[in-house]
DNA sequence: CATCTGT
DNA sequence: CAGATG
């Protein structure tokens, strides 16, 4: 059914060599293993996606910052032959190819999908006859490879999170965060976080078996069905609505008390509207991140975590406009 | 950054 | 323990 490939339209004057750019970074840092031309490909994307004006030569190109010879000549090249060589060899070489491939089962990064390739397995079919060079979280990426493959259906993660309120205790606070909260019809995965008014960051280990029993009454009631990992903070692992239903990926995080509401907020993304609310709060002269939100001493050292007890506390802090989640998408 | 794994 | 992964 579905492929791959996301069609995500860009929209800046520039927005084709972004693109080239991105694809040649992520060359690079999957295939051949070079961090630096990976961030150099990003950063110069990164430079043009801001460029307000279309580039029309590698000479005018330059003079932008992080771009030099050599992608200025690709800019050339593109805006001459309205392809890049190297990206055409890319896409035909078959080692490339098996890279992407492996590197979309979860479990296997860039480094895995290297030996295995230089091992001869390329595909599914040669995972499955090497089930034994592969670990417990690659083991089940390939088990349900397809049905990761799949988006979620909003309504269906809507039943998976009534179906996980109803094994808590009511004290238990929990909410699904990611493109989910913010009203996306389909999502990637599972992503969701619980918190206990015990349990806080100053009492961590008062409530430690806390997201354990979490797990096993989910287990228990069938909806967890497999566990990638489990430690006293974070489960990974899949579950499934019902016997007919597809498997997916479900995440859950144990955050402290006091500051579930910044994890809310930064774990319903998305990470442009993350990254616009950061640099609003340091200009308002706060820090915020995934913990806290700090007032930012003139000296430069942030301060005492302000007492947070709402999303809305957070934007009211630092003046910034309450946005409802639904129109946090960019 | 938390968790897992192989050395 | 370092390195990989998400």
């Amino acid at each position: 059914m579905g492929k791959r490939k996301a069609p995500s339209r860009e929209n800046t004057p520039n927005s084709d060599f972004c693109e080239f750019l991105t694809e040649l970074a992520e060359y690079e840092k999957n295939v051949s293993r070079n961090i630096h031309k990976y961030n150099a490909y990003r950063k110069a994307a990164s430079v043009l996606s801001s460029h307000p004006t279309r580039i029309t030569s590698g000479q005018e190109a330059k003079k932008l910052n992080g771009i030099g010879e050599k992608i200025a000549k690709k800019i050339d090249e593109f805006l001459q032959t309205g392809k890049l060589q190297k990206l055409d060899n890319i896409h035909n070489d078959s080692k490339t190819t098996a890279i992407n491939l492996l590197t979309q089962v979860t479990g296997i990064g860039p480094a895995k999908a290297q030996t295995l390739v230089s091992e001869g397995i390329t595909s599914l079919e040669d995972l499955e006859k090497h089930k034994d060079k592969l670990n417990h979280h690659q083991l089940i990426g390939l088990k349900y490879y397809h049905d990761f493959q799949q988006k979620i259906p909003r309504n269906e993660i809507k039943q998976i999170e009534n179906l996980i309120r109803g094994h808590l205790e009511p004290q238990i606070h929990l909410t699904i965060c990611g493109s989910y909260r913010r009203g996306k019809q389909q999502s990637g995965d599972i992503d969701a976080l619980i918190t206990h008014p015990n349990y806080t960051s100053s009492q961590p280990k008062k409530k430690q078996n806390l997201l354990k029993n979490v797990v096993t009454a989910l287990q228990n009631c069938g909806l967890i069905t497999e566990i990638i990992s489990l430690g006293d903070t974070k489960f990974m692992g899949a579950c499934k609505l019902d016997k007919n239903s597809i498997t997916r990926r479900l995440d859950i995080r144990l955050t402290p008390f006091d500051q579930y509401f910044c994890a809310v907020l930064y774990f319903t993304g998305s990470d442009m509207f993350n990254k616009q609310m950061r640099a609003h709060a340091l200009d308002a002269g706060f820090t915020l991140n995934e913990y806290t939100l700090r007032p930012v001493g003139s000296t430069g050292v942030p301060g005492e975590p302000l007492e947070i007890h709402s999303e809305r506390d957070i934007f009211d802090c630092i003046g910034f406009p309450y946005k409802e989640p639904q129109d946090r998408n960019q």
